[in-house]
DNA sequence: TTGTATGCGTTATCAG
DNA sequence: CTGATAACGCATACAA
């Protein structure tokens, strides 16, 4: 019986007894209990993949590829978010594996390897992207310094010297260091944090506006795309410089410029260090650092180099 | 042992007792398998949510709101993604209730209530949301006539009478729909049909370049995006109108008008339907239509009426 | 090759 | 109030 629809028979099942069976099960509408299976062979078959923020479209593009590569690999994905709040991130932590899941792919806002070893079973593949954590070897990320090296790069040539920043939260990895190594290479006069939402990003410019920054440097896409949608006025705009892609900026009538990341790249990375675990071969030693590149729109390029 | 941990002692457990065995439990790191329970049980208090695309912003701020929502009321969201795709929208039809689920909200790619229920188990609460299945009580969507009404009256207002269309795959009722009340107000002078993603978009507007419409309407939001992002030379620029938000509209040198659903709305009543059902009561005989409000931006503003 | 019995970790039930 | 035991649906080891 088993034997038949499990498919794992070993071969030795007769053709006649295995069509009656089917006929059968497929007369009562027979379906597996996959619940039932994932108890009695300890394995679900389904990965977690734990976001902060999956109305950010920038994770979305990651959850649409990480989906369809572990489809292709017979996993199911099982999409949790925790809306950048730490309750919530530390409930899914604990509760996911729990739920029986064979690995997790997380973007963590947690800090310390030590708490997530607290939270999760010790035997549990996992792999970190976009935010490495320290002693986690499974990791992929983007060079933090090439990615803002290029960005800052970028805004001296054509002459930037005073900027305003409009960052997220500062507990979070990516945000802090994207902004403590911008802090380094130009004089900022002015900064806002918050929330990396867009909200956040609208209420920066309207704090900015007397400012008159060369630049305006946001540490992700989406509080760049609020401060853009906060902009009346269009007379000598400022230049808008953030991390990874602004949808249609090569229309928007001010000079924009953002340091992307490669984030088809990124998912497959993630799906072949989880899959790697999973199937018991050795991992990378080292966490995987990715390129950024530099993008900028015709606004951008027709200013004059410094 | 099971009573004190469970909580579902009935209040039928001593002090003492229960004590010892939470202290038993803290030293040897016991976790509950919930795969166990939910086998016992019947129940997995996980809701899945199957999404046809979520690399589309507007799925992913449903998808966000959802799981925050179910959250509040002690669920957990499984987030499921079928690419557009018939045939993995219909895997996971199948495969998402074996896995263990107490319902499912979906946005689906099937047509008929028939087909619906020859892949899910013939109890599981359900809920439709922005694509209606005939037959199907629980569901939310945008009521199409006044949704289509309120960007084609804004249109006719400033005098357009050529359109072209760039429309998603007919097989979609949203897209379908769409399309034809709009060639029921106006003459479609071209028509681009693909998927409804950003490129297809794109491609549009390179094959209307010549035509001259008056406008360019789009039957989503990814499309309208597409189609500005291939705009170049911006004199004399086309309207766009499409349906839900386009970002940063306000700055963009061309005259835009969208025609957008309510989404927290729209995730709020999926939530109420399925929990409804969920818990017994009984749910609304017919399905639920919300209203649609029409945004322009300041460039369509100073448009000169017809 | 096929039938049968046991256990996966819980919870519910039934004695004690 | 508490301890033991069966059953959830499946896969596997073992017996036939």
């Amino acid at each position: 019986m088993s034997r038949v629809l499990s498919g794992a028979g070993g071969g030795k099942v007769s053709e006649a007894v295995r069509r009656r069976v089917e006929e059968v099960a497929r007369r009562l509408g027979y379906r597996p209990n996959l619940i039932a299976r994932s108890l009695r062979k300890g394995k679900t078959n389904t990965v977690a993949l734990l976001l902060p923020d999956i109305a950010n479209p920038w994770f979305g593009a990651i959850a649409s590829l990480v989906e369809q590569s572990l489809h292709r690999h017979g996993y199911t994905l099982m999409l949790a978010n925790s809306g950048e709040d730490p309750d919530r991130e530390a409930e899914y932590l604990a509760l996911l594996p729990q739920k029986g899941i064979d690995g997790l792919i997380v973007a963590p806002l947690l800090r310390s390897r030590k708490a997530l070893d607290q939270l999760l079973p010790e035997e549990l593949p996992l792999v970190v992207f976009d935010r490495p954590v320290p002693g986690v070897k499974a990791c992929v990320s983007t060079d933090p310094a090439q990615q803002t090296g290029i960005l800052a790069d970028t805004l001296e040539r054509v002459g930037v010297k005073k900027v305003a920043m409009v960052s997220g939260p500062a507990h979070i990895v990516t945000h802090r260091v994207r902004d403590e190594l911008i802090a380094r290479r130009f004089n900022v006069i002015a900064r806002h944090e918050g929330p990396a939402q867009q909200e956040t990003g609208r209420q920066a410019f309207i704090r900015f506006l007397s400012l008159r920054p060369d630049a305006i440097v946001c540490t992700n896409n989406f509080l760049g795309e609020g401060v853009i949608d906060a902009i009346e006025k269009i007379e000598d705009p400022p230049i808008i410089a953030c991390y990874d892609q602004i949808a249609m900026m090569h229309l928007l009538p001010l000079p924009i410029v953002c340091s992307v990341q490669d984030v088809p790249l990124m998912s497959e990375k993630c799906v072949e260090l989880l899959l790697a675990q999973l199937e018991g071969r050795p991992g990378p030693a080292e966490p995987i650092e990715l390129q950024a590149r530099c993008v900028t729109n015709q606004r951008f390029q027709s200013l004059s180099p410094a």
